[in-house]
DNA sequence: GATGGTTACTAACCGATGGTCATTAATCAA
DNA sequence: TTGATTAATGACCATCGGTTAGTAACCATC
């Protein structure tokens, strides 16, 4: 059946997203205003409160693909097995990084701030899962290259880890330069934290070992 | 010579800022309005515009004396010899982290988002240079724990070492939990990521010795 | 094919925001 | 006492995100 309106409806729909999409991405979440939005879409901007709670609901709506489709990227990732455990960390973090370079100006909305508005409303949010999953990619990219680490011993590590990417992705994130261009420059920068990290905690489990073998009392 | 007027014009700044200090260490820049601030400094909105060009220069106002106290508080640790190096590094990062936690509604101002305009007016402001400042005792007190690294090598690491604890304070700066939770929560898993990403940085630089002295050719 | 309800949309409006400006009133040098 | 300087203000501005009453197109039903 031809349902002129809800043809129209998704159109309409469509539009508000796409240059709502364009306009964060270039200016920022704060800086586009909703008229904005409305003017480019070609419509009112009272219509996106028909199609979108708020302006926040606006950003979610828009995220939720982005996050899927970076999710996607990084579980092929960690299915190449004829990469090296290392290189397919490695790999996994640089699209991260990149991703969220990408989408800096909508990153911060995704990790920090308003998760914890949107977690009142619904417990367990699609975008908080999805959240979930990406750190638990990095979990298993960084396992699969500490194999001897296991439990809170592993989550730890993956939380340290977690933590270097954050703070490169928020160190750059209000950067001038590109995403492409700052990847260039760093992304040796990035690898190399990657490989301390790695060193770092596969020391840390022949320590321990030493230490439990050893015996150590004091 | 006792110029009233110029003592009440001080007076009314002291109010203004500490007004403004406690509403947006309470609730955040954004959600403080400037007529709150007024209100609780008891004297009107406009008067405020008198004292600070804007919103923004009554946050850098107010953050510059922090700033100061944290970057004191920090090399006080680092004079400490009687602490080792690494209990120097792990006492500076604590301390930078806890300043950024309790200073959490400023901290994206100091670090990220509205350093470029700023530069724009004063290319070397204070801020700035306080912030380098900053870094550049991490990197002291981390080259006081690699004295075997210099140059690049070092930088490199205190890069790496800056994008851990940026992204620790970055992943807790909207939590919930009081700095002091925080902080008594994570506190060894902080000092675990120091203790990382120094063995990892101590077992590259040996990695890197052992590739020239057995001159790896491939 | 007129009727009545639904749907997509909009113009006018709301309170509040950051910021400006003409004006007032106190203070100062002469 | 006078005239300039200064701190402070109230009225005002454009704009923001968001609401609401109302319009016009659409759709199923009689």
């Amino acid at each position: 059946m031809l349902r002129k309106q809800e043809l129209r409806s998704a159109e309409t729909r469509r539009d508000i997203l796409s240059a709502a999409g364009a306009l964060f991405a270039k200016r920022g979440f704060d800086a586009v205003t909703m008229r904005e939005i409305a003017g480019k879409a070609g419509c009112s901007h009272t219509t996106i409160y028909i199609h979108f709670k708020d302006k926040e609901a606006l950003l979610h709506a828009l995220s939720m693909p982005s996050l899927q489709e970076l999710k996607q990227r990084m579980e092929s990732i960690l299915l190449h097995h004829d990469l090296s455990p290392e290189e397919r960390l490695k790999g996994i973090s640089r699209e991260f990084i990149h991703f969220c370079l990408q989408n800096r100006t909508m990153y911060t909305i995704f990790f920090e701030a308003k998760s914890v508005r949107v977690d009142e409303e619904r417990p367990a949010l699609p975008i908080n899962q999805l959240r979930n999953g990406l750190f638990r990619l990095l979990q298993q990219a960084l396992q699969d290259c500490l194999d001897r680490q296991r439990g809170d011993l592993l989550l730890t590590s993956a939380r340290i880890f977690f933590f270097t990417i954050h703070g490169i992705v928020g160190t750059y994130t209000y950067s001038e330069e590109t995403p492409e261009a700052l990847m260039d420059r760093l992304s040796s920068t990035f690898d190399e934290a990657v490989d301390v990290l790695l060193l770092g905690f596969r020391q840390q489990t022949v320590l321990r070992q030493q230490t439990i073998q050893g015996g150590t009392i004091l």
